[in-house]
DNA sequence: ATAATTTCGTTGCACTTGCAACATTTTTTT
DNA sequence: AAAAAAATGTTGCAAGTGCAACGAAATTAT
């Protein structure tokens, strides 16, 4: 599935979103776009363009703990953010539906069947964030560095079905991803290498032993 | 928002079930139900009695990963699970729906307001999954354990509106969730209490200061 | 092509944590 | 009430990690 409004003409998209009374909101580069994520009522749909949330902590450094383009769905609940450390900015012109939950909860015409289309979108979405989720809160668990390496290397495994990876980021962001210092991050993947459990070649990494 | 099934009548509830294809399973105490976590197309739902997934690690012990009761949903993608390392133990008498995802998505007939209802309820439920699994990230991204604490206090202190955090589990338990060595969390939760940020009694805890 | 910036690799060190072992307290069972 | 089991508290120590600092390599901008 691309979308929250796949499987659904554009007709019925614009009743329905007449009918959500949900709003389009147009947004220039550089724009700060935090309200958004911050109630807890709306739903938020990326018609085009790109959202970066970032986390400034308190060394004064950013990082960024989402990265939203077209067709992704963003809102308090499925992007959690840290009250007053965090802002998303949007980085060329932007265009987000808008949506209240409450009225999508209570849409009262449910015999419209590009209601329950959007309604089945939805959940489908919901689903596949908790199993991404899951897979993050599996890797966070393990206490090494070593450990949490391993799992998200045989979660790729798993996924790609084979034994090369392809960082889908760099270094900075993977370290950031498994929640641990980079530096160390770098030194535990020297030492995967030397002892033979992997191969480095820039962001391809291939795993030798399983 | 109490189950699956609610604002669904007893007859619709029937009706739904029954185009569904949806199974209804009974298990007697200490039978293993591991299988209903491994079919990735299978969604359930305990109409009465308690699940354990329970995960064996190296060491011989085990640690409790989901405990499940009457009302609560689980799946292949909601619970993650350790392909050879879990298993998921029926501790009473229990009895389950198992339903089909591809035959939930797939319905045909979706004019009838109860399956729309039911799929409501199932949106509604993922959001909540992810709050909860997105709590957890927050704690587990946290580096040390003294803050991976004092996040979980902030979580529960801004839940309840009260400087009063009641623990929800025991000592052993609340390692689990924020990943730590139960010791080395003791000792830390005591330092906490030295230093004036806290008070411990028994399950309650009380923050001292923001 | 050169300069500027960002990413990546390495290393010393202090600090935190996991682990193990054990005492103490609390809870459950007999 | 006594015994057994489970949960909690404490502590020493080795191991792992965060942090800081720096140079090398790669990428991007001029």
């Amino acid at each position: 599935m691309e979308n929250i409004f796949e499987g659904i003409s554009e007709k019925n998209k614009r009743k329905l979103l007449k009918n959500l009374g949900a709003d389009t909101l147009h947004y220039k580069k550089d724009e700060s776009i935090i309200r958004l994520f911050k109630d807890d009522n709306i739903i938020n749909f990326i018609v085009k363009g790109n959202v970066k949330v970032v986390l400034n902590n308190i060394n004064g450094n950013q990082i960024i703990t989402d990265d939203l383009y077209d067709g992704d769905v963003f809102s308090s609940t499925i992007n959690y953010i840290n009250e007053n450390e965090t802002d998303a900015i949007v980085t060329e012109d932007t265009e987000i539906i808008s949506m209240n939950q409450k009225d999508i909860i209570d849409f009262k015409d449910n015999s419209k069947s590009y209601y329950n289309i959007f309604i089945k979108n939805l959940f489908i979405i919901m689903t596949k964030k908790i199993s991404e989720r899951n897979e993050r809160i599996q890797i966070l668990t393990k206490k090494t560095i070593r450990y949490r390496l391993l799992e998200y290397f045989e979660i790729m495994r798993k996924k790609n079905n084979s034994l090369n990876i392809y960082l889908p980021y760099n270094y900075i962001d993977l370290a950031a991803y498994i929640a641990v210092d980079r530096s160390a991050m770098s030194r535990e993947l020297s030492n995967l290498k030397d002892e033979g459990f992997i191969n480095i070649k820039g962001k391809k990494i291939t795993i030798l032993y399983k």
